[in-house]
DNA sequence: GCCTCTCAGCTGTAT
DNA sequence: ACAGCTGAGAGGCCC
């Protein structure tokens, strides 16, 4: 393969990513050695923020008041359920009836959040004086003058609806490690229950132990009905804000996190005849949403007509078969009110995933199912006929709304289908392996942009850290004493780090419940075995990656697999310098700084991760020496030598965030920078995280401010690199 | 009008 | 294979 010098048009995000250094001659003793930092900076984003309260206006105050009261009875209704829902109380610790404004500590470290002014951009779309449901217009499709004026909402409605999903997934996290420590301790009862049966051959007590997990996808959207952190509550008909055709949502839960579908099990969502008493235009029931359920797959693509079975007289415990008469009443009722009156439905159908499993054989991942939004469909007509059972069903059939965005087959299809499965599947592939068969998993490269297609050069691939020459590496810190795999997060002296709790679920073969400060994961000298839970972020690339080549931005990293909220994707490997040493470095754009000890105390314009000081002080007097309260003393210089990491894009508004871990040692100024999912991330969609460059605070050769424009294209760019 | 009770509805996950 | 939990709607109760 040759390679090829790049064209500087190619590189309108200056240089990243590319393996030949752009515009060299012209920097003589440049300033502007970019480093990227874990935590981002937030001022656009907040300005942005600002922006949009500004406009809701004060109308929305009164509004919102009325909204309030209502909140406080909903989570007055839920403030029994909240108790038995176990000990994990969630952000903000709520009080009954007490809005809470949530900051999101989760993710990319992005405050905010949608609990400020839950539903706000929706809310003064929506309410009307007569709390008449939203609705765009008669077609349910807004005009394009409505869309001009909503357009700039709809970019911060989108931001809500993944934070949103964020906090869904979160709270969900936090279930399934609640639920894992139970299953945990009552195994362990159980053995040991067990063990005194047999030495003492006696009958012992009945021990019932509950093996399986009690639903934390349902706990978590009770706790956000309890937090009153579902975005939109109450139900609309039509388009919701942030949420476009061909939206994919990963669970029925995420949809009920949103408010998109209000039930996780119903396949009918409609407003009741409850409705019908503060708002007499429509006669009630009406639906607003269906799902359509796995039988997508042998539908036609595109299919703008749907023939839907209506809901009831099925065997809900057996056989699932139809053992009764279907009745027009409830959702059946409601589709047909929707005819009569001509109401849009919005259409959700789920797509069963092809297969979980990676190339490398293990089950890589938690999304079996996921649900893509269609848009809105109009009841035509119904009719009732009798099934296959011989028992009465009604049919109803459903027509697509013209002048909505088409659906494509990758929009409508889970992309999986279209992965490769071979190296002899990959369109324009230029190297079968860039890792030369260092990861457990080849990473191939693909360019289908240049012509002739090159492959990614200009450095040496390694899949661990480097220490320099002139940097003292601290030597491995004693561990814990645990045996096989850590299980007693109040004994094992790695928990008690972490502030006596595991960082990770063991669901999906680790998944880290949210972002922290630092992680403190088992190392070298720790009594359990690499199978333990806590060495998540050591067990190397798990996910199929591929680099491929974009027009614009250089190089770029895909997942073949969906990769779930949490997982680990990979650690960013280099070389271990001391910062100083790299000012001299020219154009250098693969330096990361390890900044774990500025983001901990919120220093050099770095957002805290931990709001509420979950790092003790007394943890921080013990890993910190208190040399380096400027900038960071070391960082990892990927330029030469690194691994997949180094071609991972910057994103405004990314899918993966930065993590500090250590494991050999604790000296949090060389802790390991780990790459962790955000979010769900589908199939084929972009790696990205935030450089988290503070604006202005690179300086040119001339001393004067340099800027490099962002081409990251999220809706909430903010427009600069640095 | 408010409160309480009943029951339809089918997914997610472990085995 | 099986646990899971909301919310519509009906009925009862009180003012």
């Amino acid at each position: 393969m040759v390679p090829k010098t790049e064209k500087s048009s190619d590189f309108e995000m200056p240089a990243r990513n590319s393996d030949e250094t752009v515009e060299k001659k012209n920097v003589a003793k440049d300033m502007s050695v970019q480093r990227r930092a874990s935590a981002r900076i937030q001022a656009a984003k907040q300005k942005a923020e600002e922006e949009l309260h500004a406009r809701r206006g004060a109308v929305v105050v009164e509004e919102e008041k009325e909204k309030e009261e209502k909140r406080v009875k909903v989570a007055k209704k839920w403030s029994k359920k909240r108790v038995r829902n176990g000990e994990y109380l969630g952000e903000g610790e709520v009080v009954v009836g007490v809005a809470s404004p949530k900051k999101g500590n989760n993710g990319s470290g992005n405050e905010d959040g949608v609990g400020e002014g839950e539903g706000g951009v929706a809310s003064s779309l929506a309410k009307k004086p007569n709390r008449r449901p939203f609705m765009q217009d008669q077609n349910g499709v807004g005009d394009s003058e409505n869309a001009v004026a909503n357009s700039a909402e709809n970019k911060g409605a989108a931001l809500r609806v993944k934070e949103t999903i964020r906090v869904y997934n979160k709270h969900y996290l936090h279930f399934v490690q609640e639920e894992e420590k139970r299953c945990g301790k009552a195994k362990a009862e159980s053995e040991a229950a067990k063990k005194s049966k047999s030495s003492k051959s006696k009958k012992a007590g009945p021990l019932e132990v509950k093996k399986t997990h009690q639903r934390p996808d349902l706990k978590a959207l009770s706790m956000m009905m309890t937090n009153n952190e579902i975005l939109y509550p109450e139900k609309r008909i039509g388009d919701l804000p942030g949420i476009e055709a061909g939206h994919q949502f990963f669970s029925r839960g995420e949809m009920v996190a949103v408010g998109f579908h209000s039930h996780w099990l119903n396949g009918i969502d409609y407003m009741g005849k409850s409705y019908g008493k503060v708002n007499s235009i429509y006669e009630y029931p009406i639906a607003v949403a269906i799902v359509l359920s796995g039988q997508y797959e042998d539908d036609v693509d595109n299919a703008d007509d749907v023939v839907y079975t209506g809901q009831g007289g099925h065997n809900l415990t057996g056989d699932k078969r139809q053992i009764n008469d279907q009745k027009l009443e409830r959702g059946n009722l409601a589709l047909k009110n929707c005819i009569e009156q001509d109401v849009p439905v919005r259409v959700i159908r789920g797509h069963k995933s092809s297969n979980g499993k990676s190339s490398n054989g293990k089950s890589s991942n938690g999304a079996t199912k996921i649900y893509t939004y269609d848009g809105l469909y109009k009841v035509i007509k119904y009719w009732a006929e009798k099934g296959i059972s011989g028992f009465t069903v009604y049919k109803f059939q459903l027509k697509r709304i013209e002048g909505q965005p088409l659906m494509t087959t990758n929009q409508v299809y889970f992309t999986r289908g279209r992965v490769p499965q071979s190296t002899a599947e990959i369109r324009g592939l230029v190297c079968e392996d860039i890792t030369g068969g260092q990861e457990n998993i080849p990473i191939p490269a693909t360019n289908l942009v240049d012509d002739p297609p090159v492959a990614p050069t200009g450095f040496t691939y390694c899949n661990s850290v480097k220490v320099a020459k002139n940097v003292k590496f601290p030597k491995a810190a004693t561990g814990c004493k645990c045996k096989g795999v850590c299980i007693d997060s109040t004994t094992c002296e790695c928990a008690l780090r972490n502030g006596s709790e595991f960082p990770y679920v063991a669901q999906n073969g680790g998944r880290l419940v949210e972002a922290k400060d630092v992680v403190f994961e088992c190392g070298p000298n720790c009594g359990c075995d690499e199978t333990c839970v806590n060495r998540t972020s050591q067990k190397g690339i798990r996910y199929r990656l591929e680099v491929f080549r974009t027009a614009k931005k250089g190089w770029a990293v895909r997942s073949w697999d969906f990769i779930p909220a949490g997982a680990p994707v990979c650690e960013y490997t280099g070389i271990l310098a001391r910062t100083e040493d790299m000012d001299s470095v020219l154009e250098n754009n693969y330096i990361f700084e390890i900044d774990c000890l500025q983001t901990i105390k919120g220093l050099g314009g770095r957002e805290r991760r931990s709001q509420s000081g979950t790092f003790p002080s007394n943890l921080l007097d013990k890993y910190d020496d208190h040399g380096s309260d400027g900038a960071p003393e070391y960082c990892i210089d990927a330029g030469p030598t690194g691994n997949i990491a180094r071609f991972i894009n910057h994103c405004c508004e990314p899918n993966l965030f930065v993590q500090c871990v250590l494991s050999t040692h604790h000296n949090l100024k060389f802790a390991r920078v780990v790459l962790f999912a955000a979010d769900n991330i589908p199939p084929l969609q972009e790696l990205t995280y935030d450089y988290g460059y503070e604006l202005d605070s690179v300086l040119g050769p001339d001393g004067k401010v340099k800027q490099v424009t962002c081409y990251c294209g999220a809706p909430g760019c903010r427009k600069r690199l640095f």
